[in-house]
DNA sequence: GGCGCGCATTGATTTAAGTCAACCGGGTCC
DNA sequence: GGACCCGGTTGACTTAAATCAATGCGCGCC
C-alpha cells in the first residue's frame, strides 16, 4: 500500500473519525491484495469475514436467480467501501463480488473492528451514516424499479455519471454496456434500443463507450 | 402508554439495551399518540425530527412518482421502528407515512435518541444491526423487482405472511388488497387475477381477505 | 491472413403486465 | 327504499420490454 493508497483509504468517510494511532492499528489487521479481471472476491453465501474498500478498479456486487440470470446490484469504485452492513447480519454475504478490472481493495477484519465500534462512538456515528446513505440510495433504486419506465432509467444513470461542470458534456461508459443494462434492470438489447432512440432525437450522441450530451436540459426533464 | 405498550417497547430489540435509568429518560422525551385511520404522519420531504415504534395498528410508507401514482415502500405494523435510519441522512423523510387503520405510536426525538447513542455502545450496536436487516431486507426487494415475476412476488407475499404451525395453514389479510399490490409492485388488476390463478390451479380457496393454503409445498416450489 | 469468440446493434415476434371498461356486492347516507 | 361510492373482480385490448434471431465489428490467436 503506498501513500497514495493510504491518503484515500484516510480520507474516505469512515475512517477519518480515528486518531493517529488507531488508524495505524486499523491497518495491522488491515490486508491489501489485487485482484485481476473477473476474479471472484466471494460468493453469495460464503461466511462474511471482513468487508472492503476499493483502492482502483471497480467491483461488481450481484444476485443470481434460481434461473441463473443475475442482477447487478451495485459497481463499487475506487474511494468507496462495500459489505460493512454485512457485519451485523452475522453470517453470510448476500451477495457475490467480482471485479470487471484489475482491482486493488483493502479488506478489513470484521471482528476487530467490531471492537473499535464499541470504543469509538464517532466511529459508530459515521458508520450509520453511511448505511443510512445505503438504506436511501436502495430506497431509491426502488423507486425507480416500480415507477419509472427503462427509458427514464437509462437518462437517471447517464446524468448520475456526469462529472461537475465540463463541457461539453460528457460521459464515459466505464463497464461494459451489458453490465450497466444488468445494474438498471433492462435487457442489453433495450439499453441499445435506448440509447438509439436518444440519438435519434439528436439528444446525445454515442462513440463506442463515449457519450456526449447535446442537451442536458431536455434528458433532466425526462428522466 | 399503558403497562402492555410500555412492555412491547422496552422489548423491541432497540431499546433492550438500555438501563432502567436511560429507558425512563427516553420515555420522558417521548410522545405516544394516536392517528386516525388515514391520518397522515408525515409527508415525503418534511424535516425529519423523529422516529417512531408502532404499538397498535398498521403505517403505510409510500413514495409518489412525478406522474401521481404511489409505490407502497413498506407497511409497518406493531412491535416496528421506522424511519429511524433518516436520523442520520439529517433532513428530510424520503417517504410519507399514513396509517390504514387507528394506530398508536411513540415517537422518539432524533436530537435526544443521537445524544444517547455517543454515549451508548451497546445501543448503536442494535441500531447498526436494524439497519442492516433494513438494507439486506431491501436487497431482497430489489432482487424480487428484477429477477421475479408478480406471480411470484405474490406467492413469496403470501408465504411471508404464513404463521408457523396453523393447520389448516392461512394468511387474513390485514390490509386492503390494493395496497398489497402496490407493496409488490404490481395493479390491483394484476393480484387479482393471481389469485384467481392459483384458486383455479387448487392451490389455495380464497374468501374476502381469509386466503387458505392447499399445498404449502407447491406453492413454495412456485415461488 | 483466416478463424472463432464476445459484445453490441437491429429487426421480428412474443409475452407479461398495464390500461380501459364493465360489472358486482357491500356499505353509507339521504 | 334508492342513489351513491368504493373495492374488488373479470374481460377485452394495448403496450413496454423480453425473447429470439441475424448481422456486424473488433480482437486475440493459431
Amino acid at each position: 500500500m503506498d501513500s497514495a493508497d493510504i491518503k484515500l483509504l484516510k480520507e474516505g468517510y469512515l475512517l477519518a473519525a480515528l486518531s493517529h494511532q488507531e488508524f495505524e492499528e486499523v491497518l495491522t489487521h488491515a490486508g491489501v491484495f489485487t485482484l485481476m479481471q473477473n476474479e471472484c472476491l466471494f460468493d453469495q453465501g460464503d461466511p462474511a469475514t471482513h468487508f472492503f474498500f476499493v483502492l482502483s478498479g471497480t467491483v461488481k456486487l450481484c444476485r443470481i436467480a434460481p434461473s441463473g440470470e443475475e442482477k447487478v446490484m451495485d459497481l463499487v469504485r475506487p474511494g468507496h467501501y462495500f459489505a460493512e452492513a454485512v457485519m451485523f447480519m452475522g453470517g453470510r454475504y448476500p451477495v457475490y463480488a467480482r471485479v470487471l478490472e484489475p482491482t486493488r481493495l483493502v479488506e478489513l477484519d470484521n471482528k476487530h473492528f467490531l471492537g473499535l465500534l464499541r470504543s469509538n462512538a464517532d466511529l459508530c456515528m459515521r458508520l450509520m451514516s453511511t448505511m443510512s446513505q445505503r438504506i436511501h440510495g436502495l430506497v431509491n433504486e426502488i423507486d425507480n424499479l416500480t415507477l419509472q419506465s427503462g427509458a427514464q432509467r437509462v437518462i437517471g444513470y447517464l446524468l448520475q455519471q456526469l462529472p461537475e461542470g465540463t463541457a461539453p458534456p460528457s460521459v464515459r461508459l466505464t463497464v461494459p454496456k451489458h453490465v450497466i443494462a444488468s445494474r438498471l434492470g433492462i435487457q442489453p438489447e433495450t439499453l441499445s434500443r435506448v440509447l438509439a432512440k436518444l440519438r435519434g432525437k439528436h439528444l446525445i450522441d454515442v462513440h463506442d463507450d463515449q457519450i456526449v450530451f447535446n442537451d442536458v436540459d431536455a434528458l433532466r426533464c425526462l428522466s
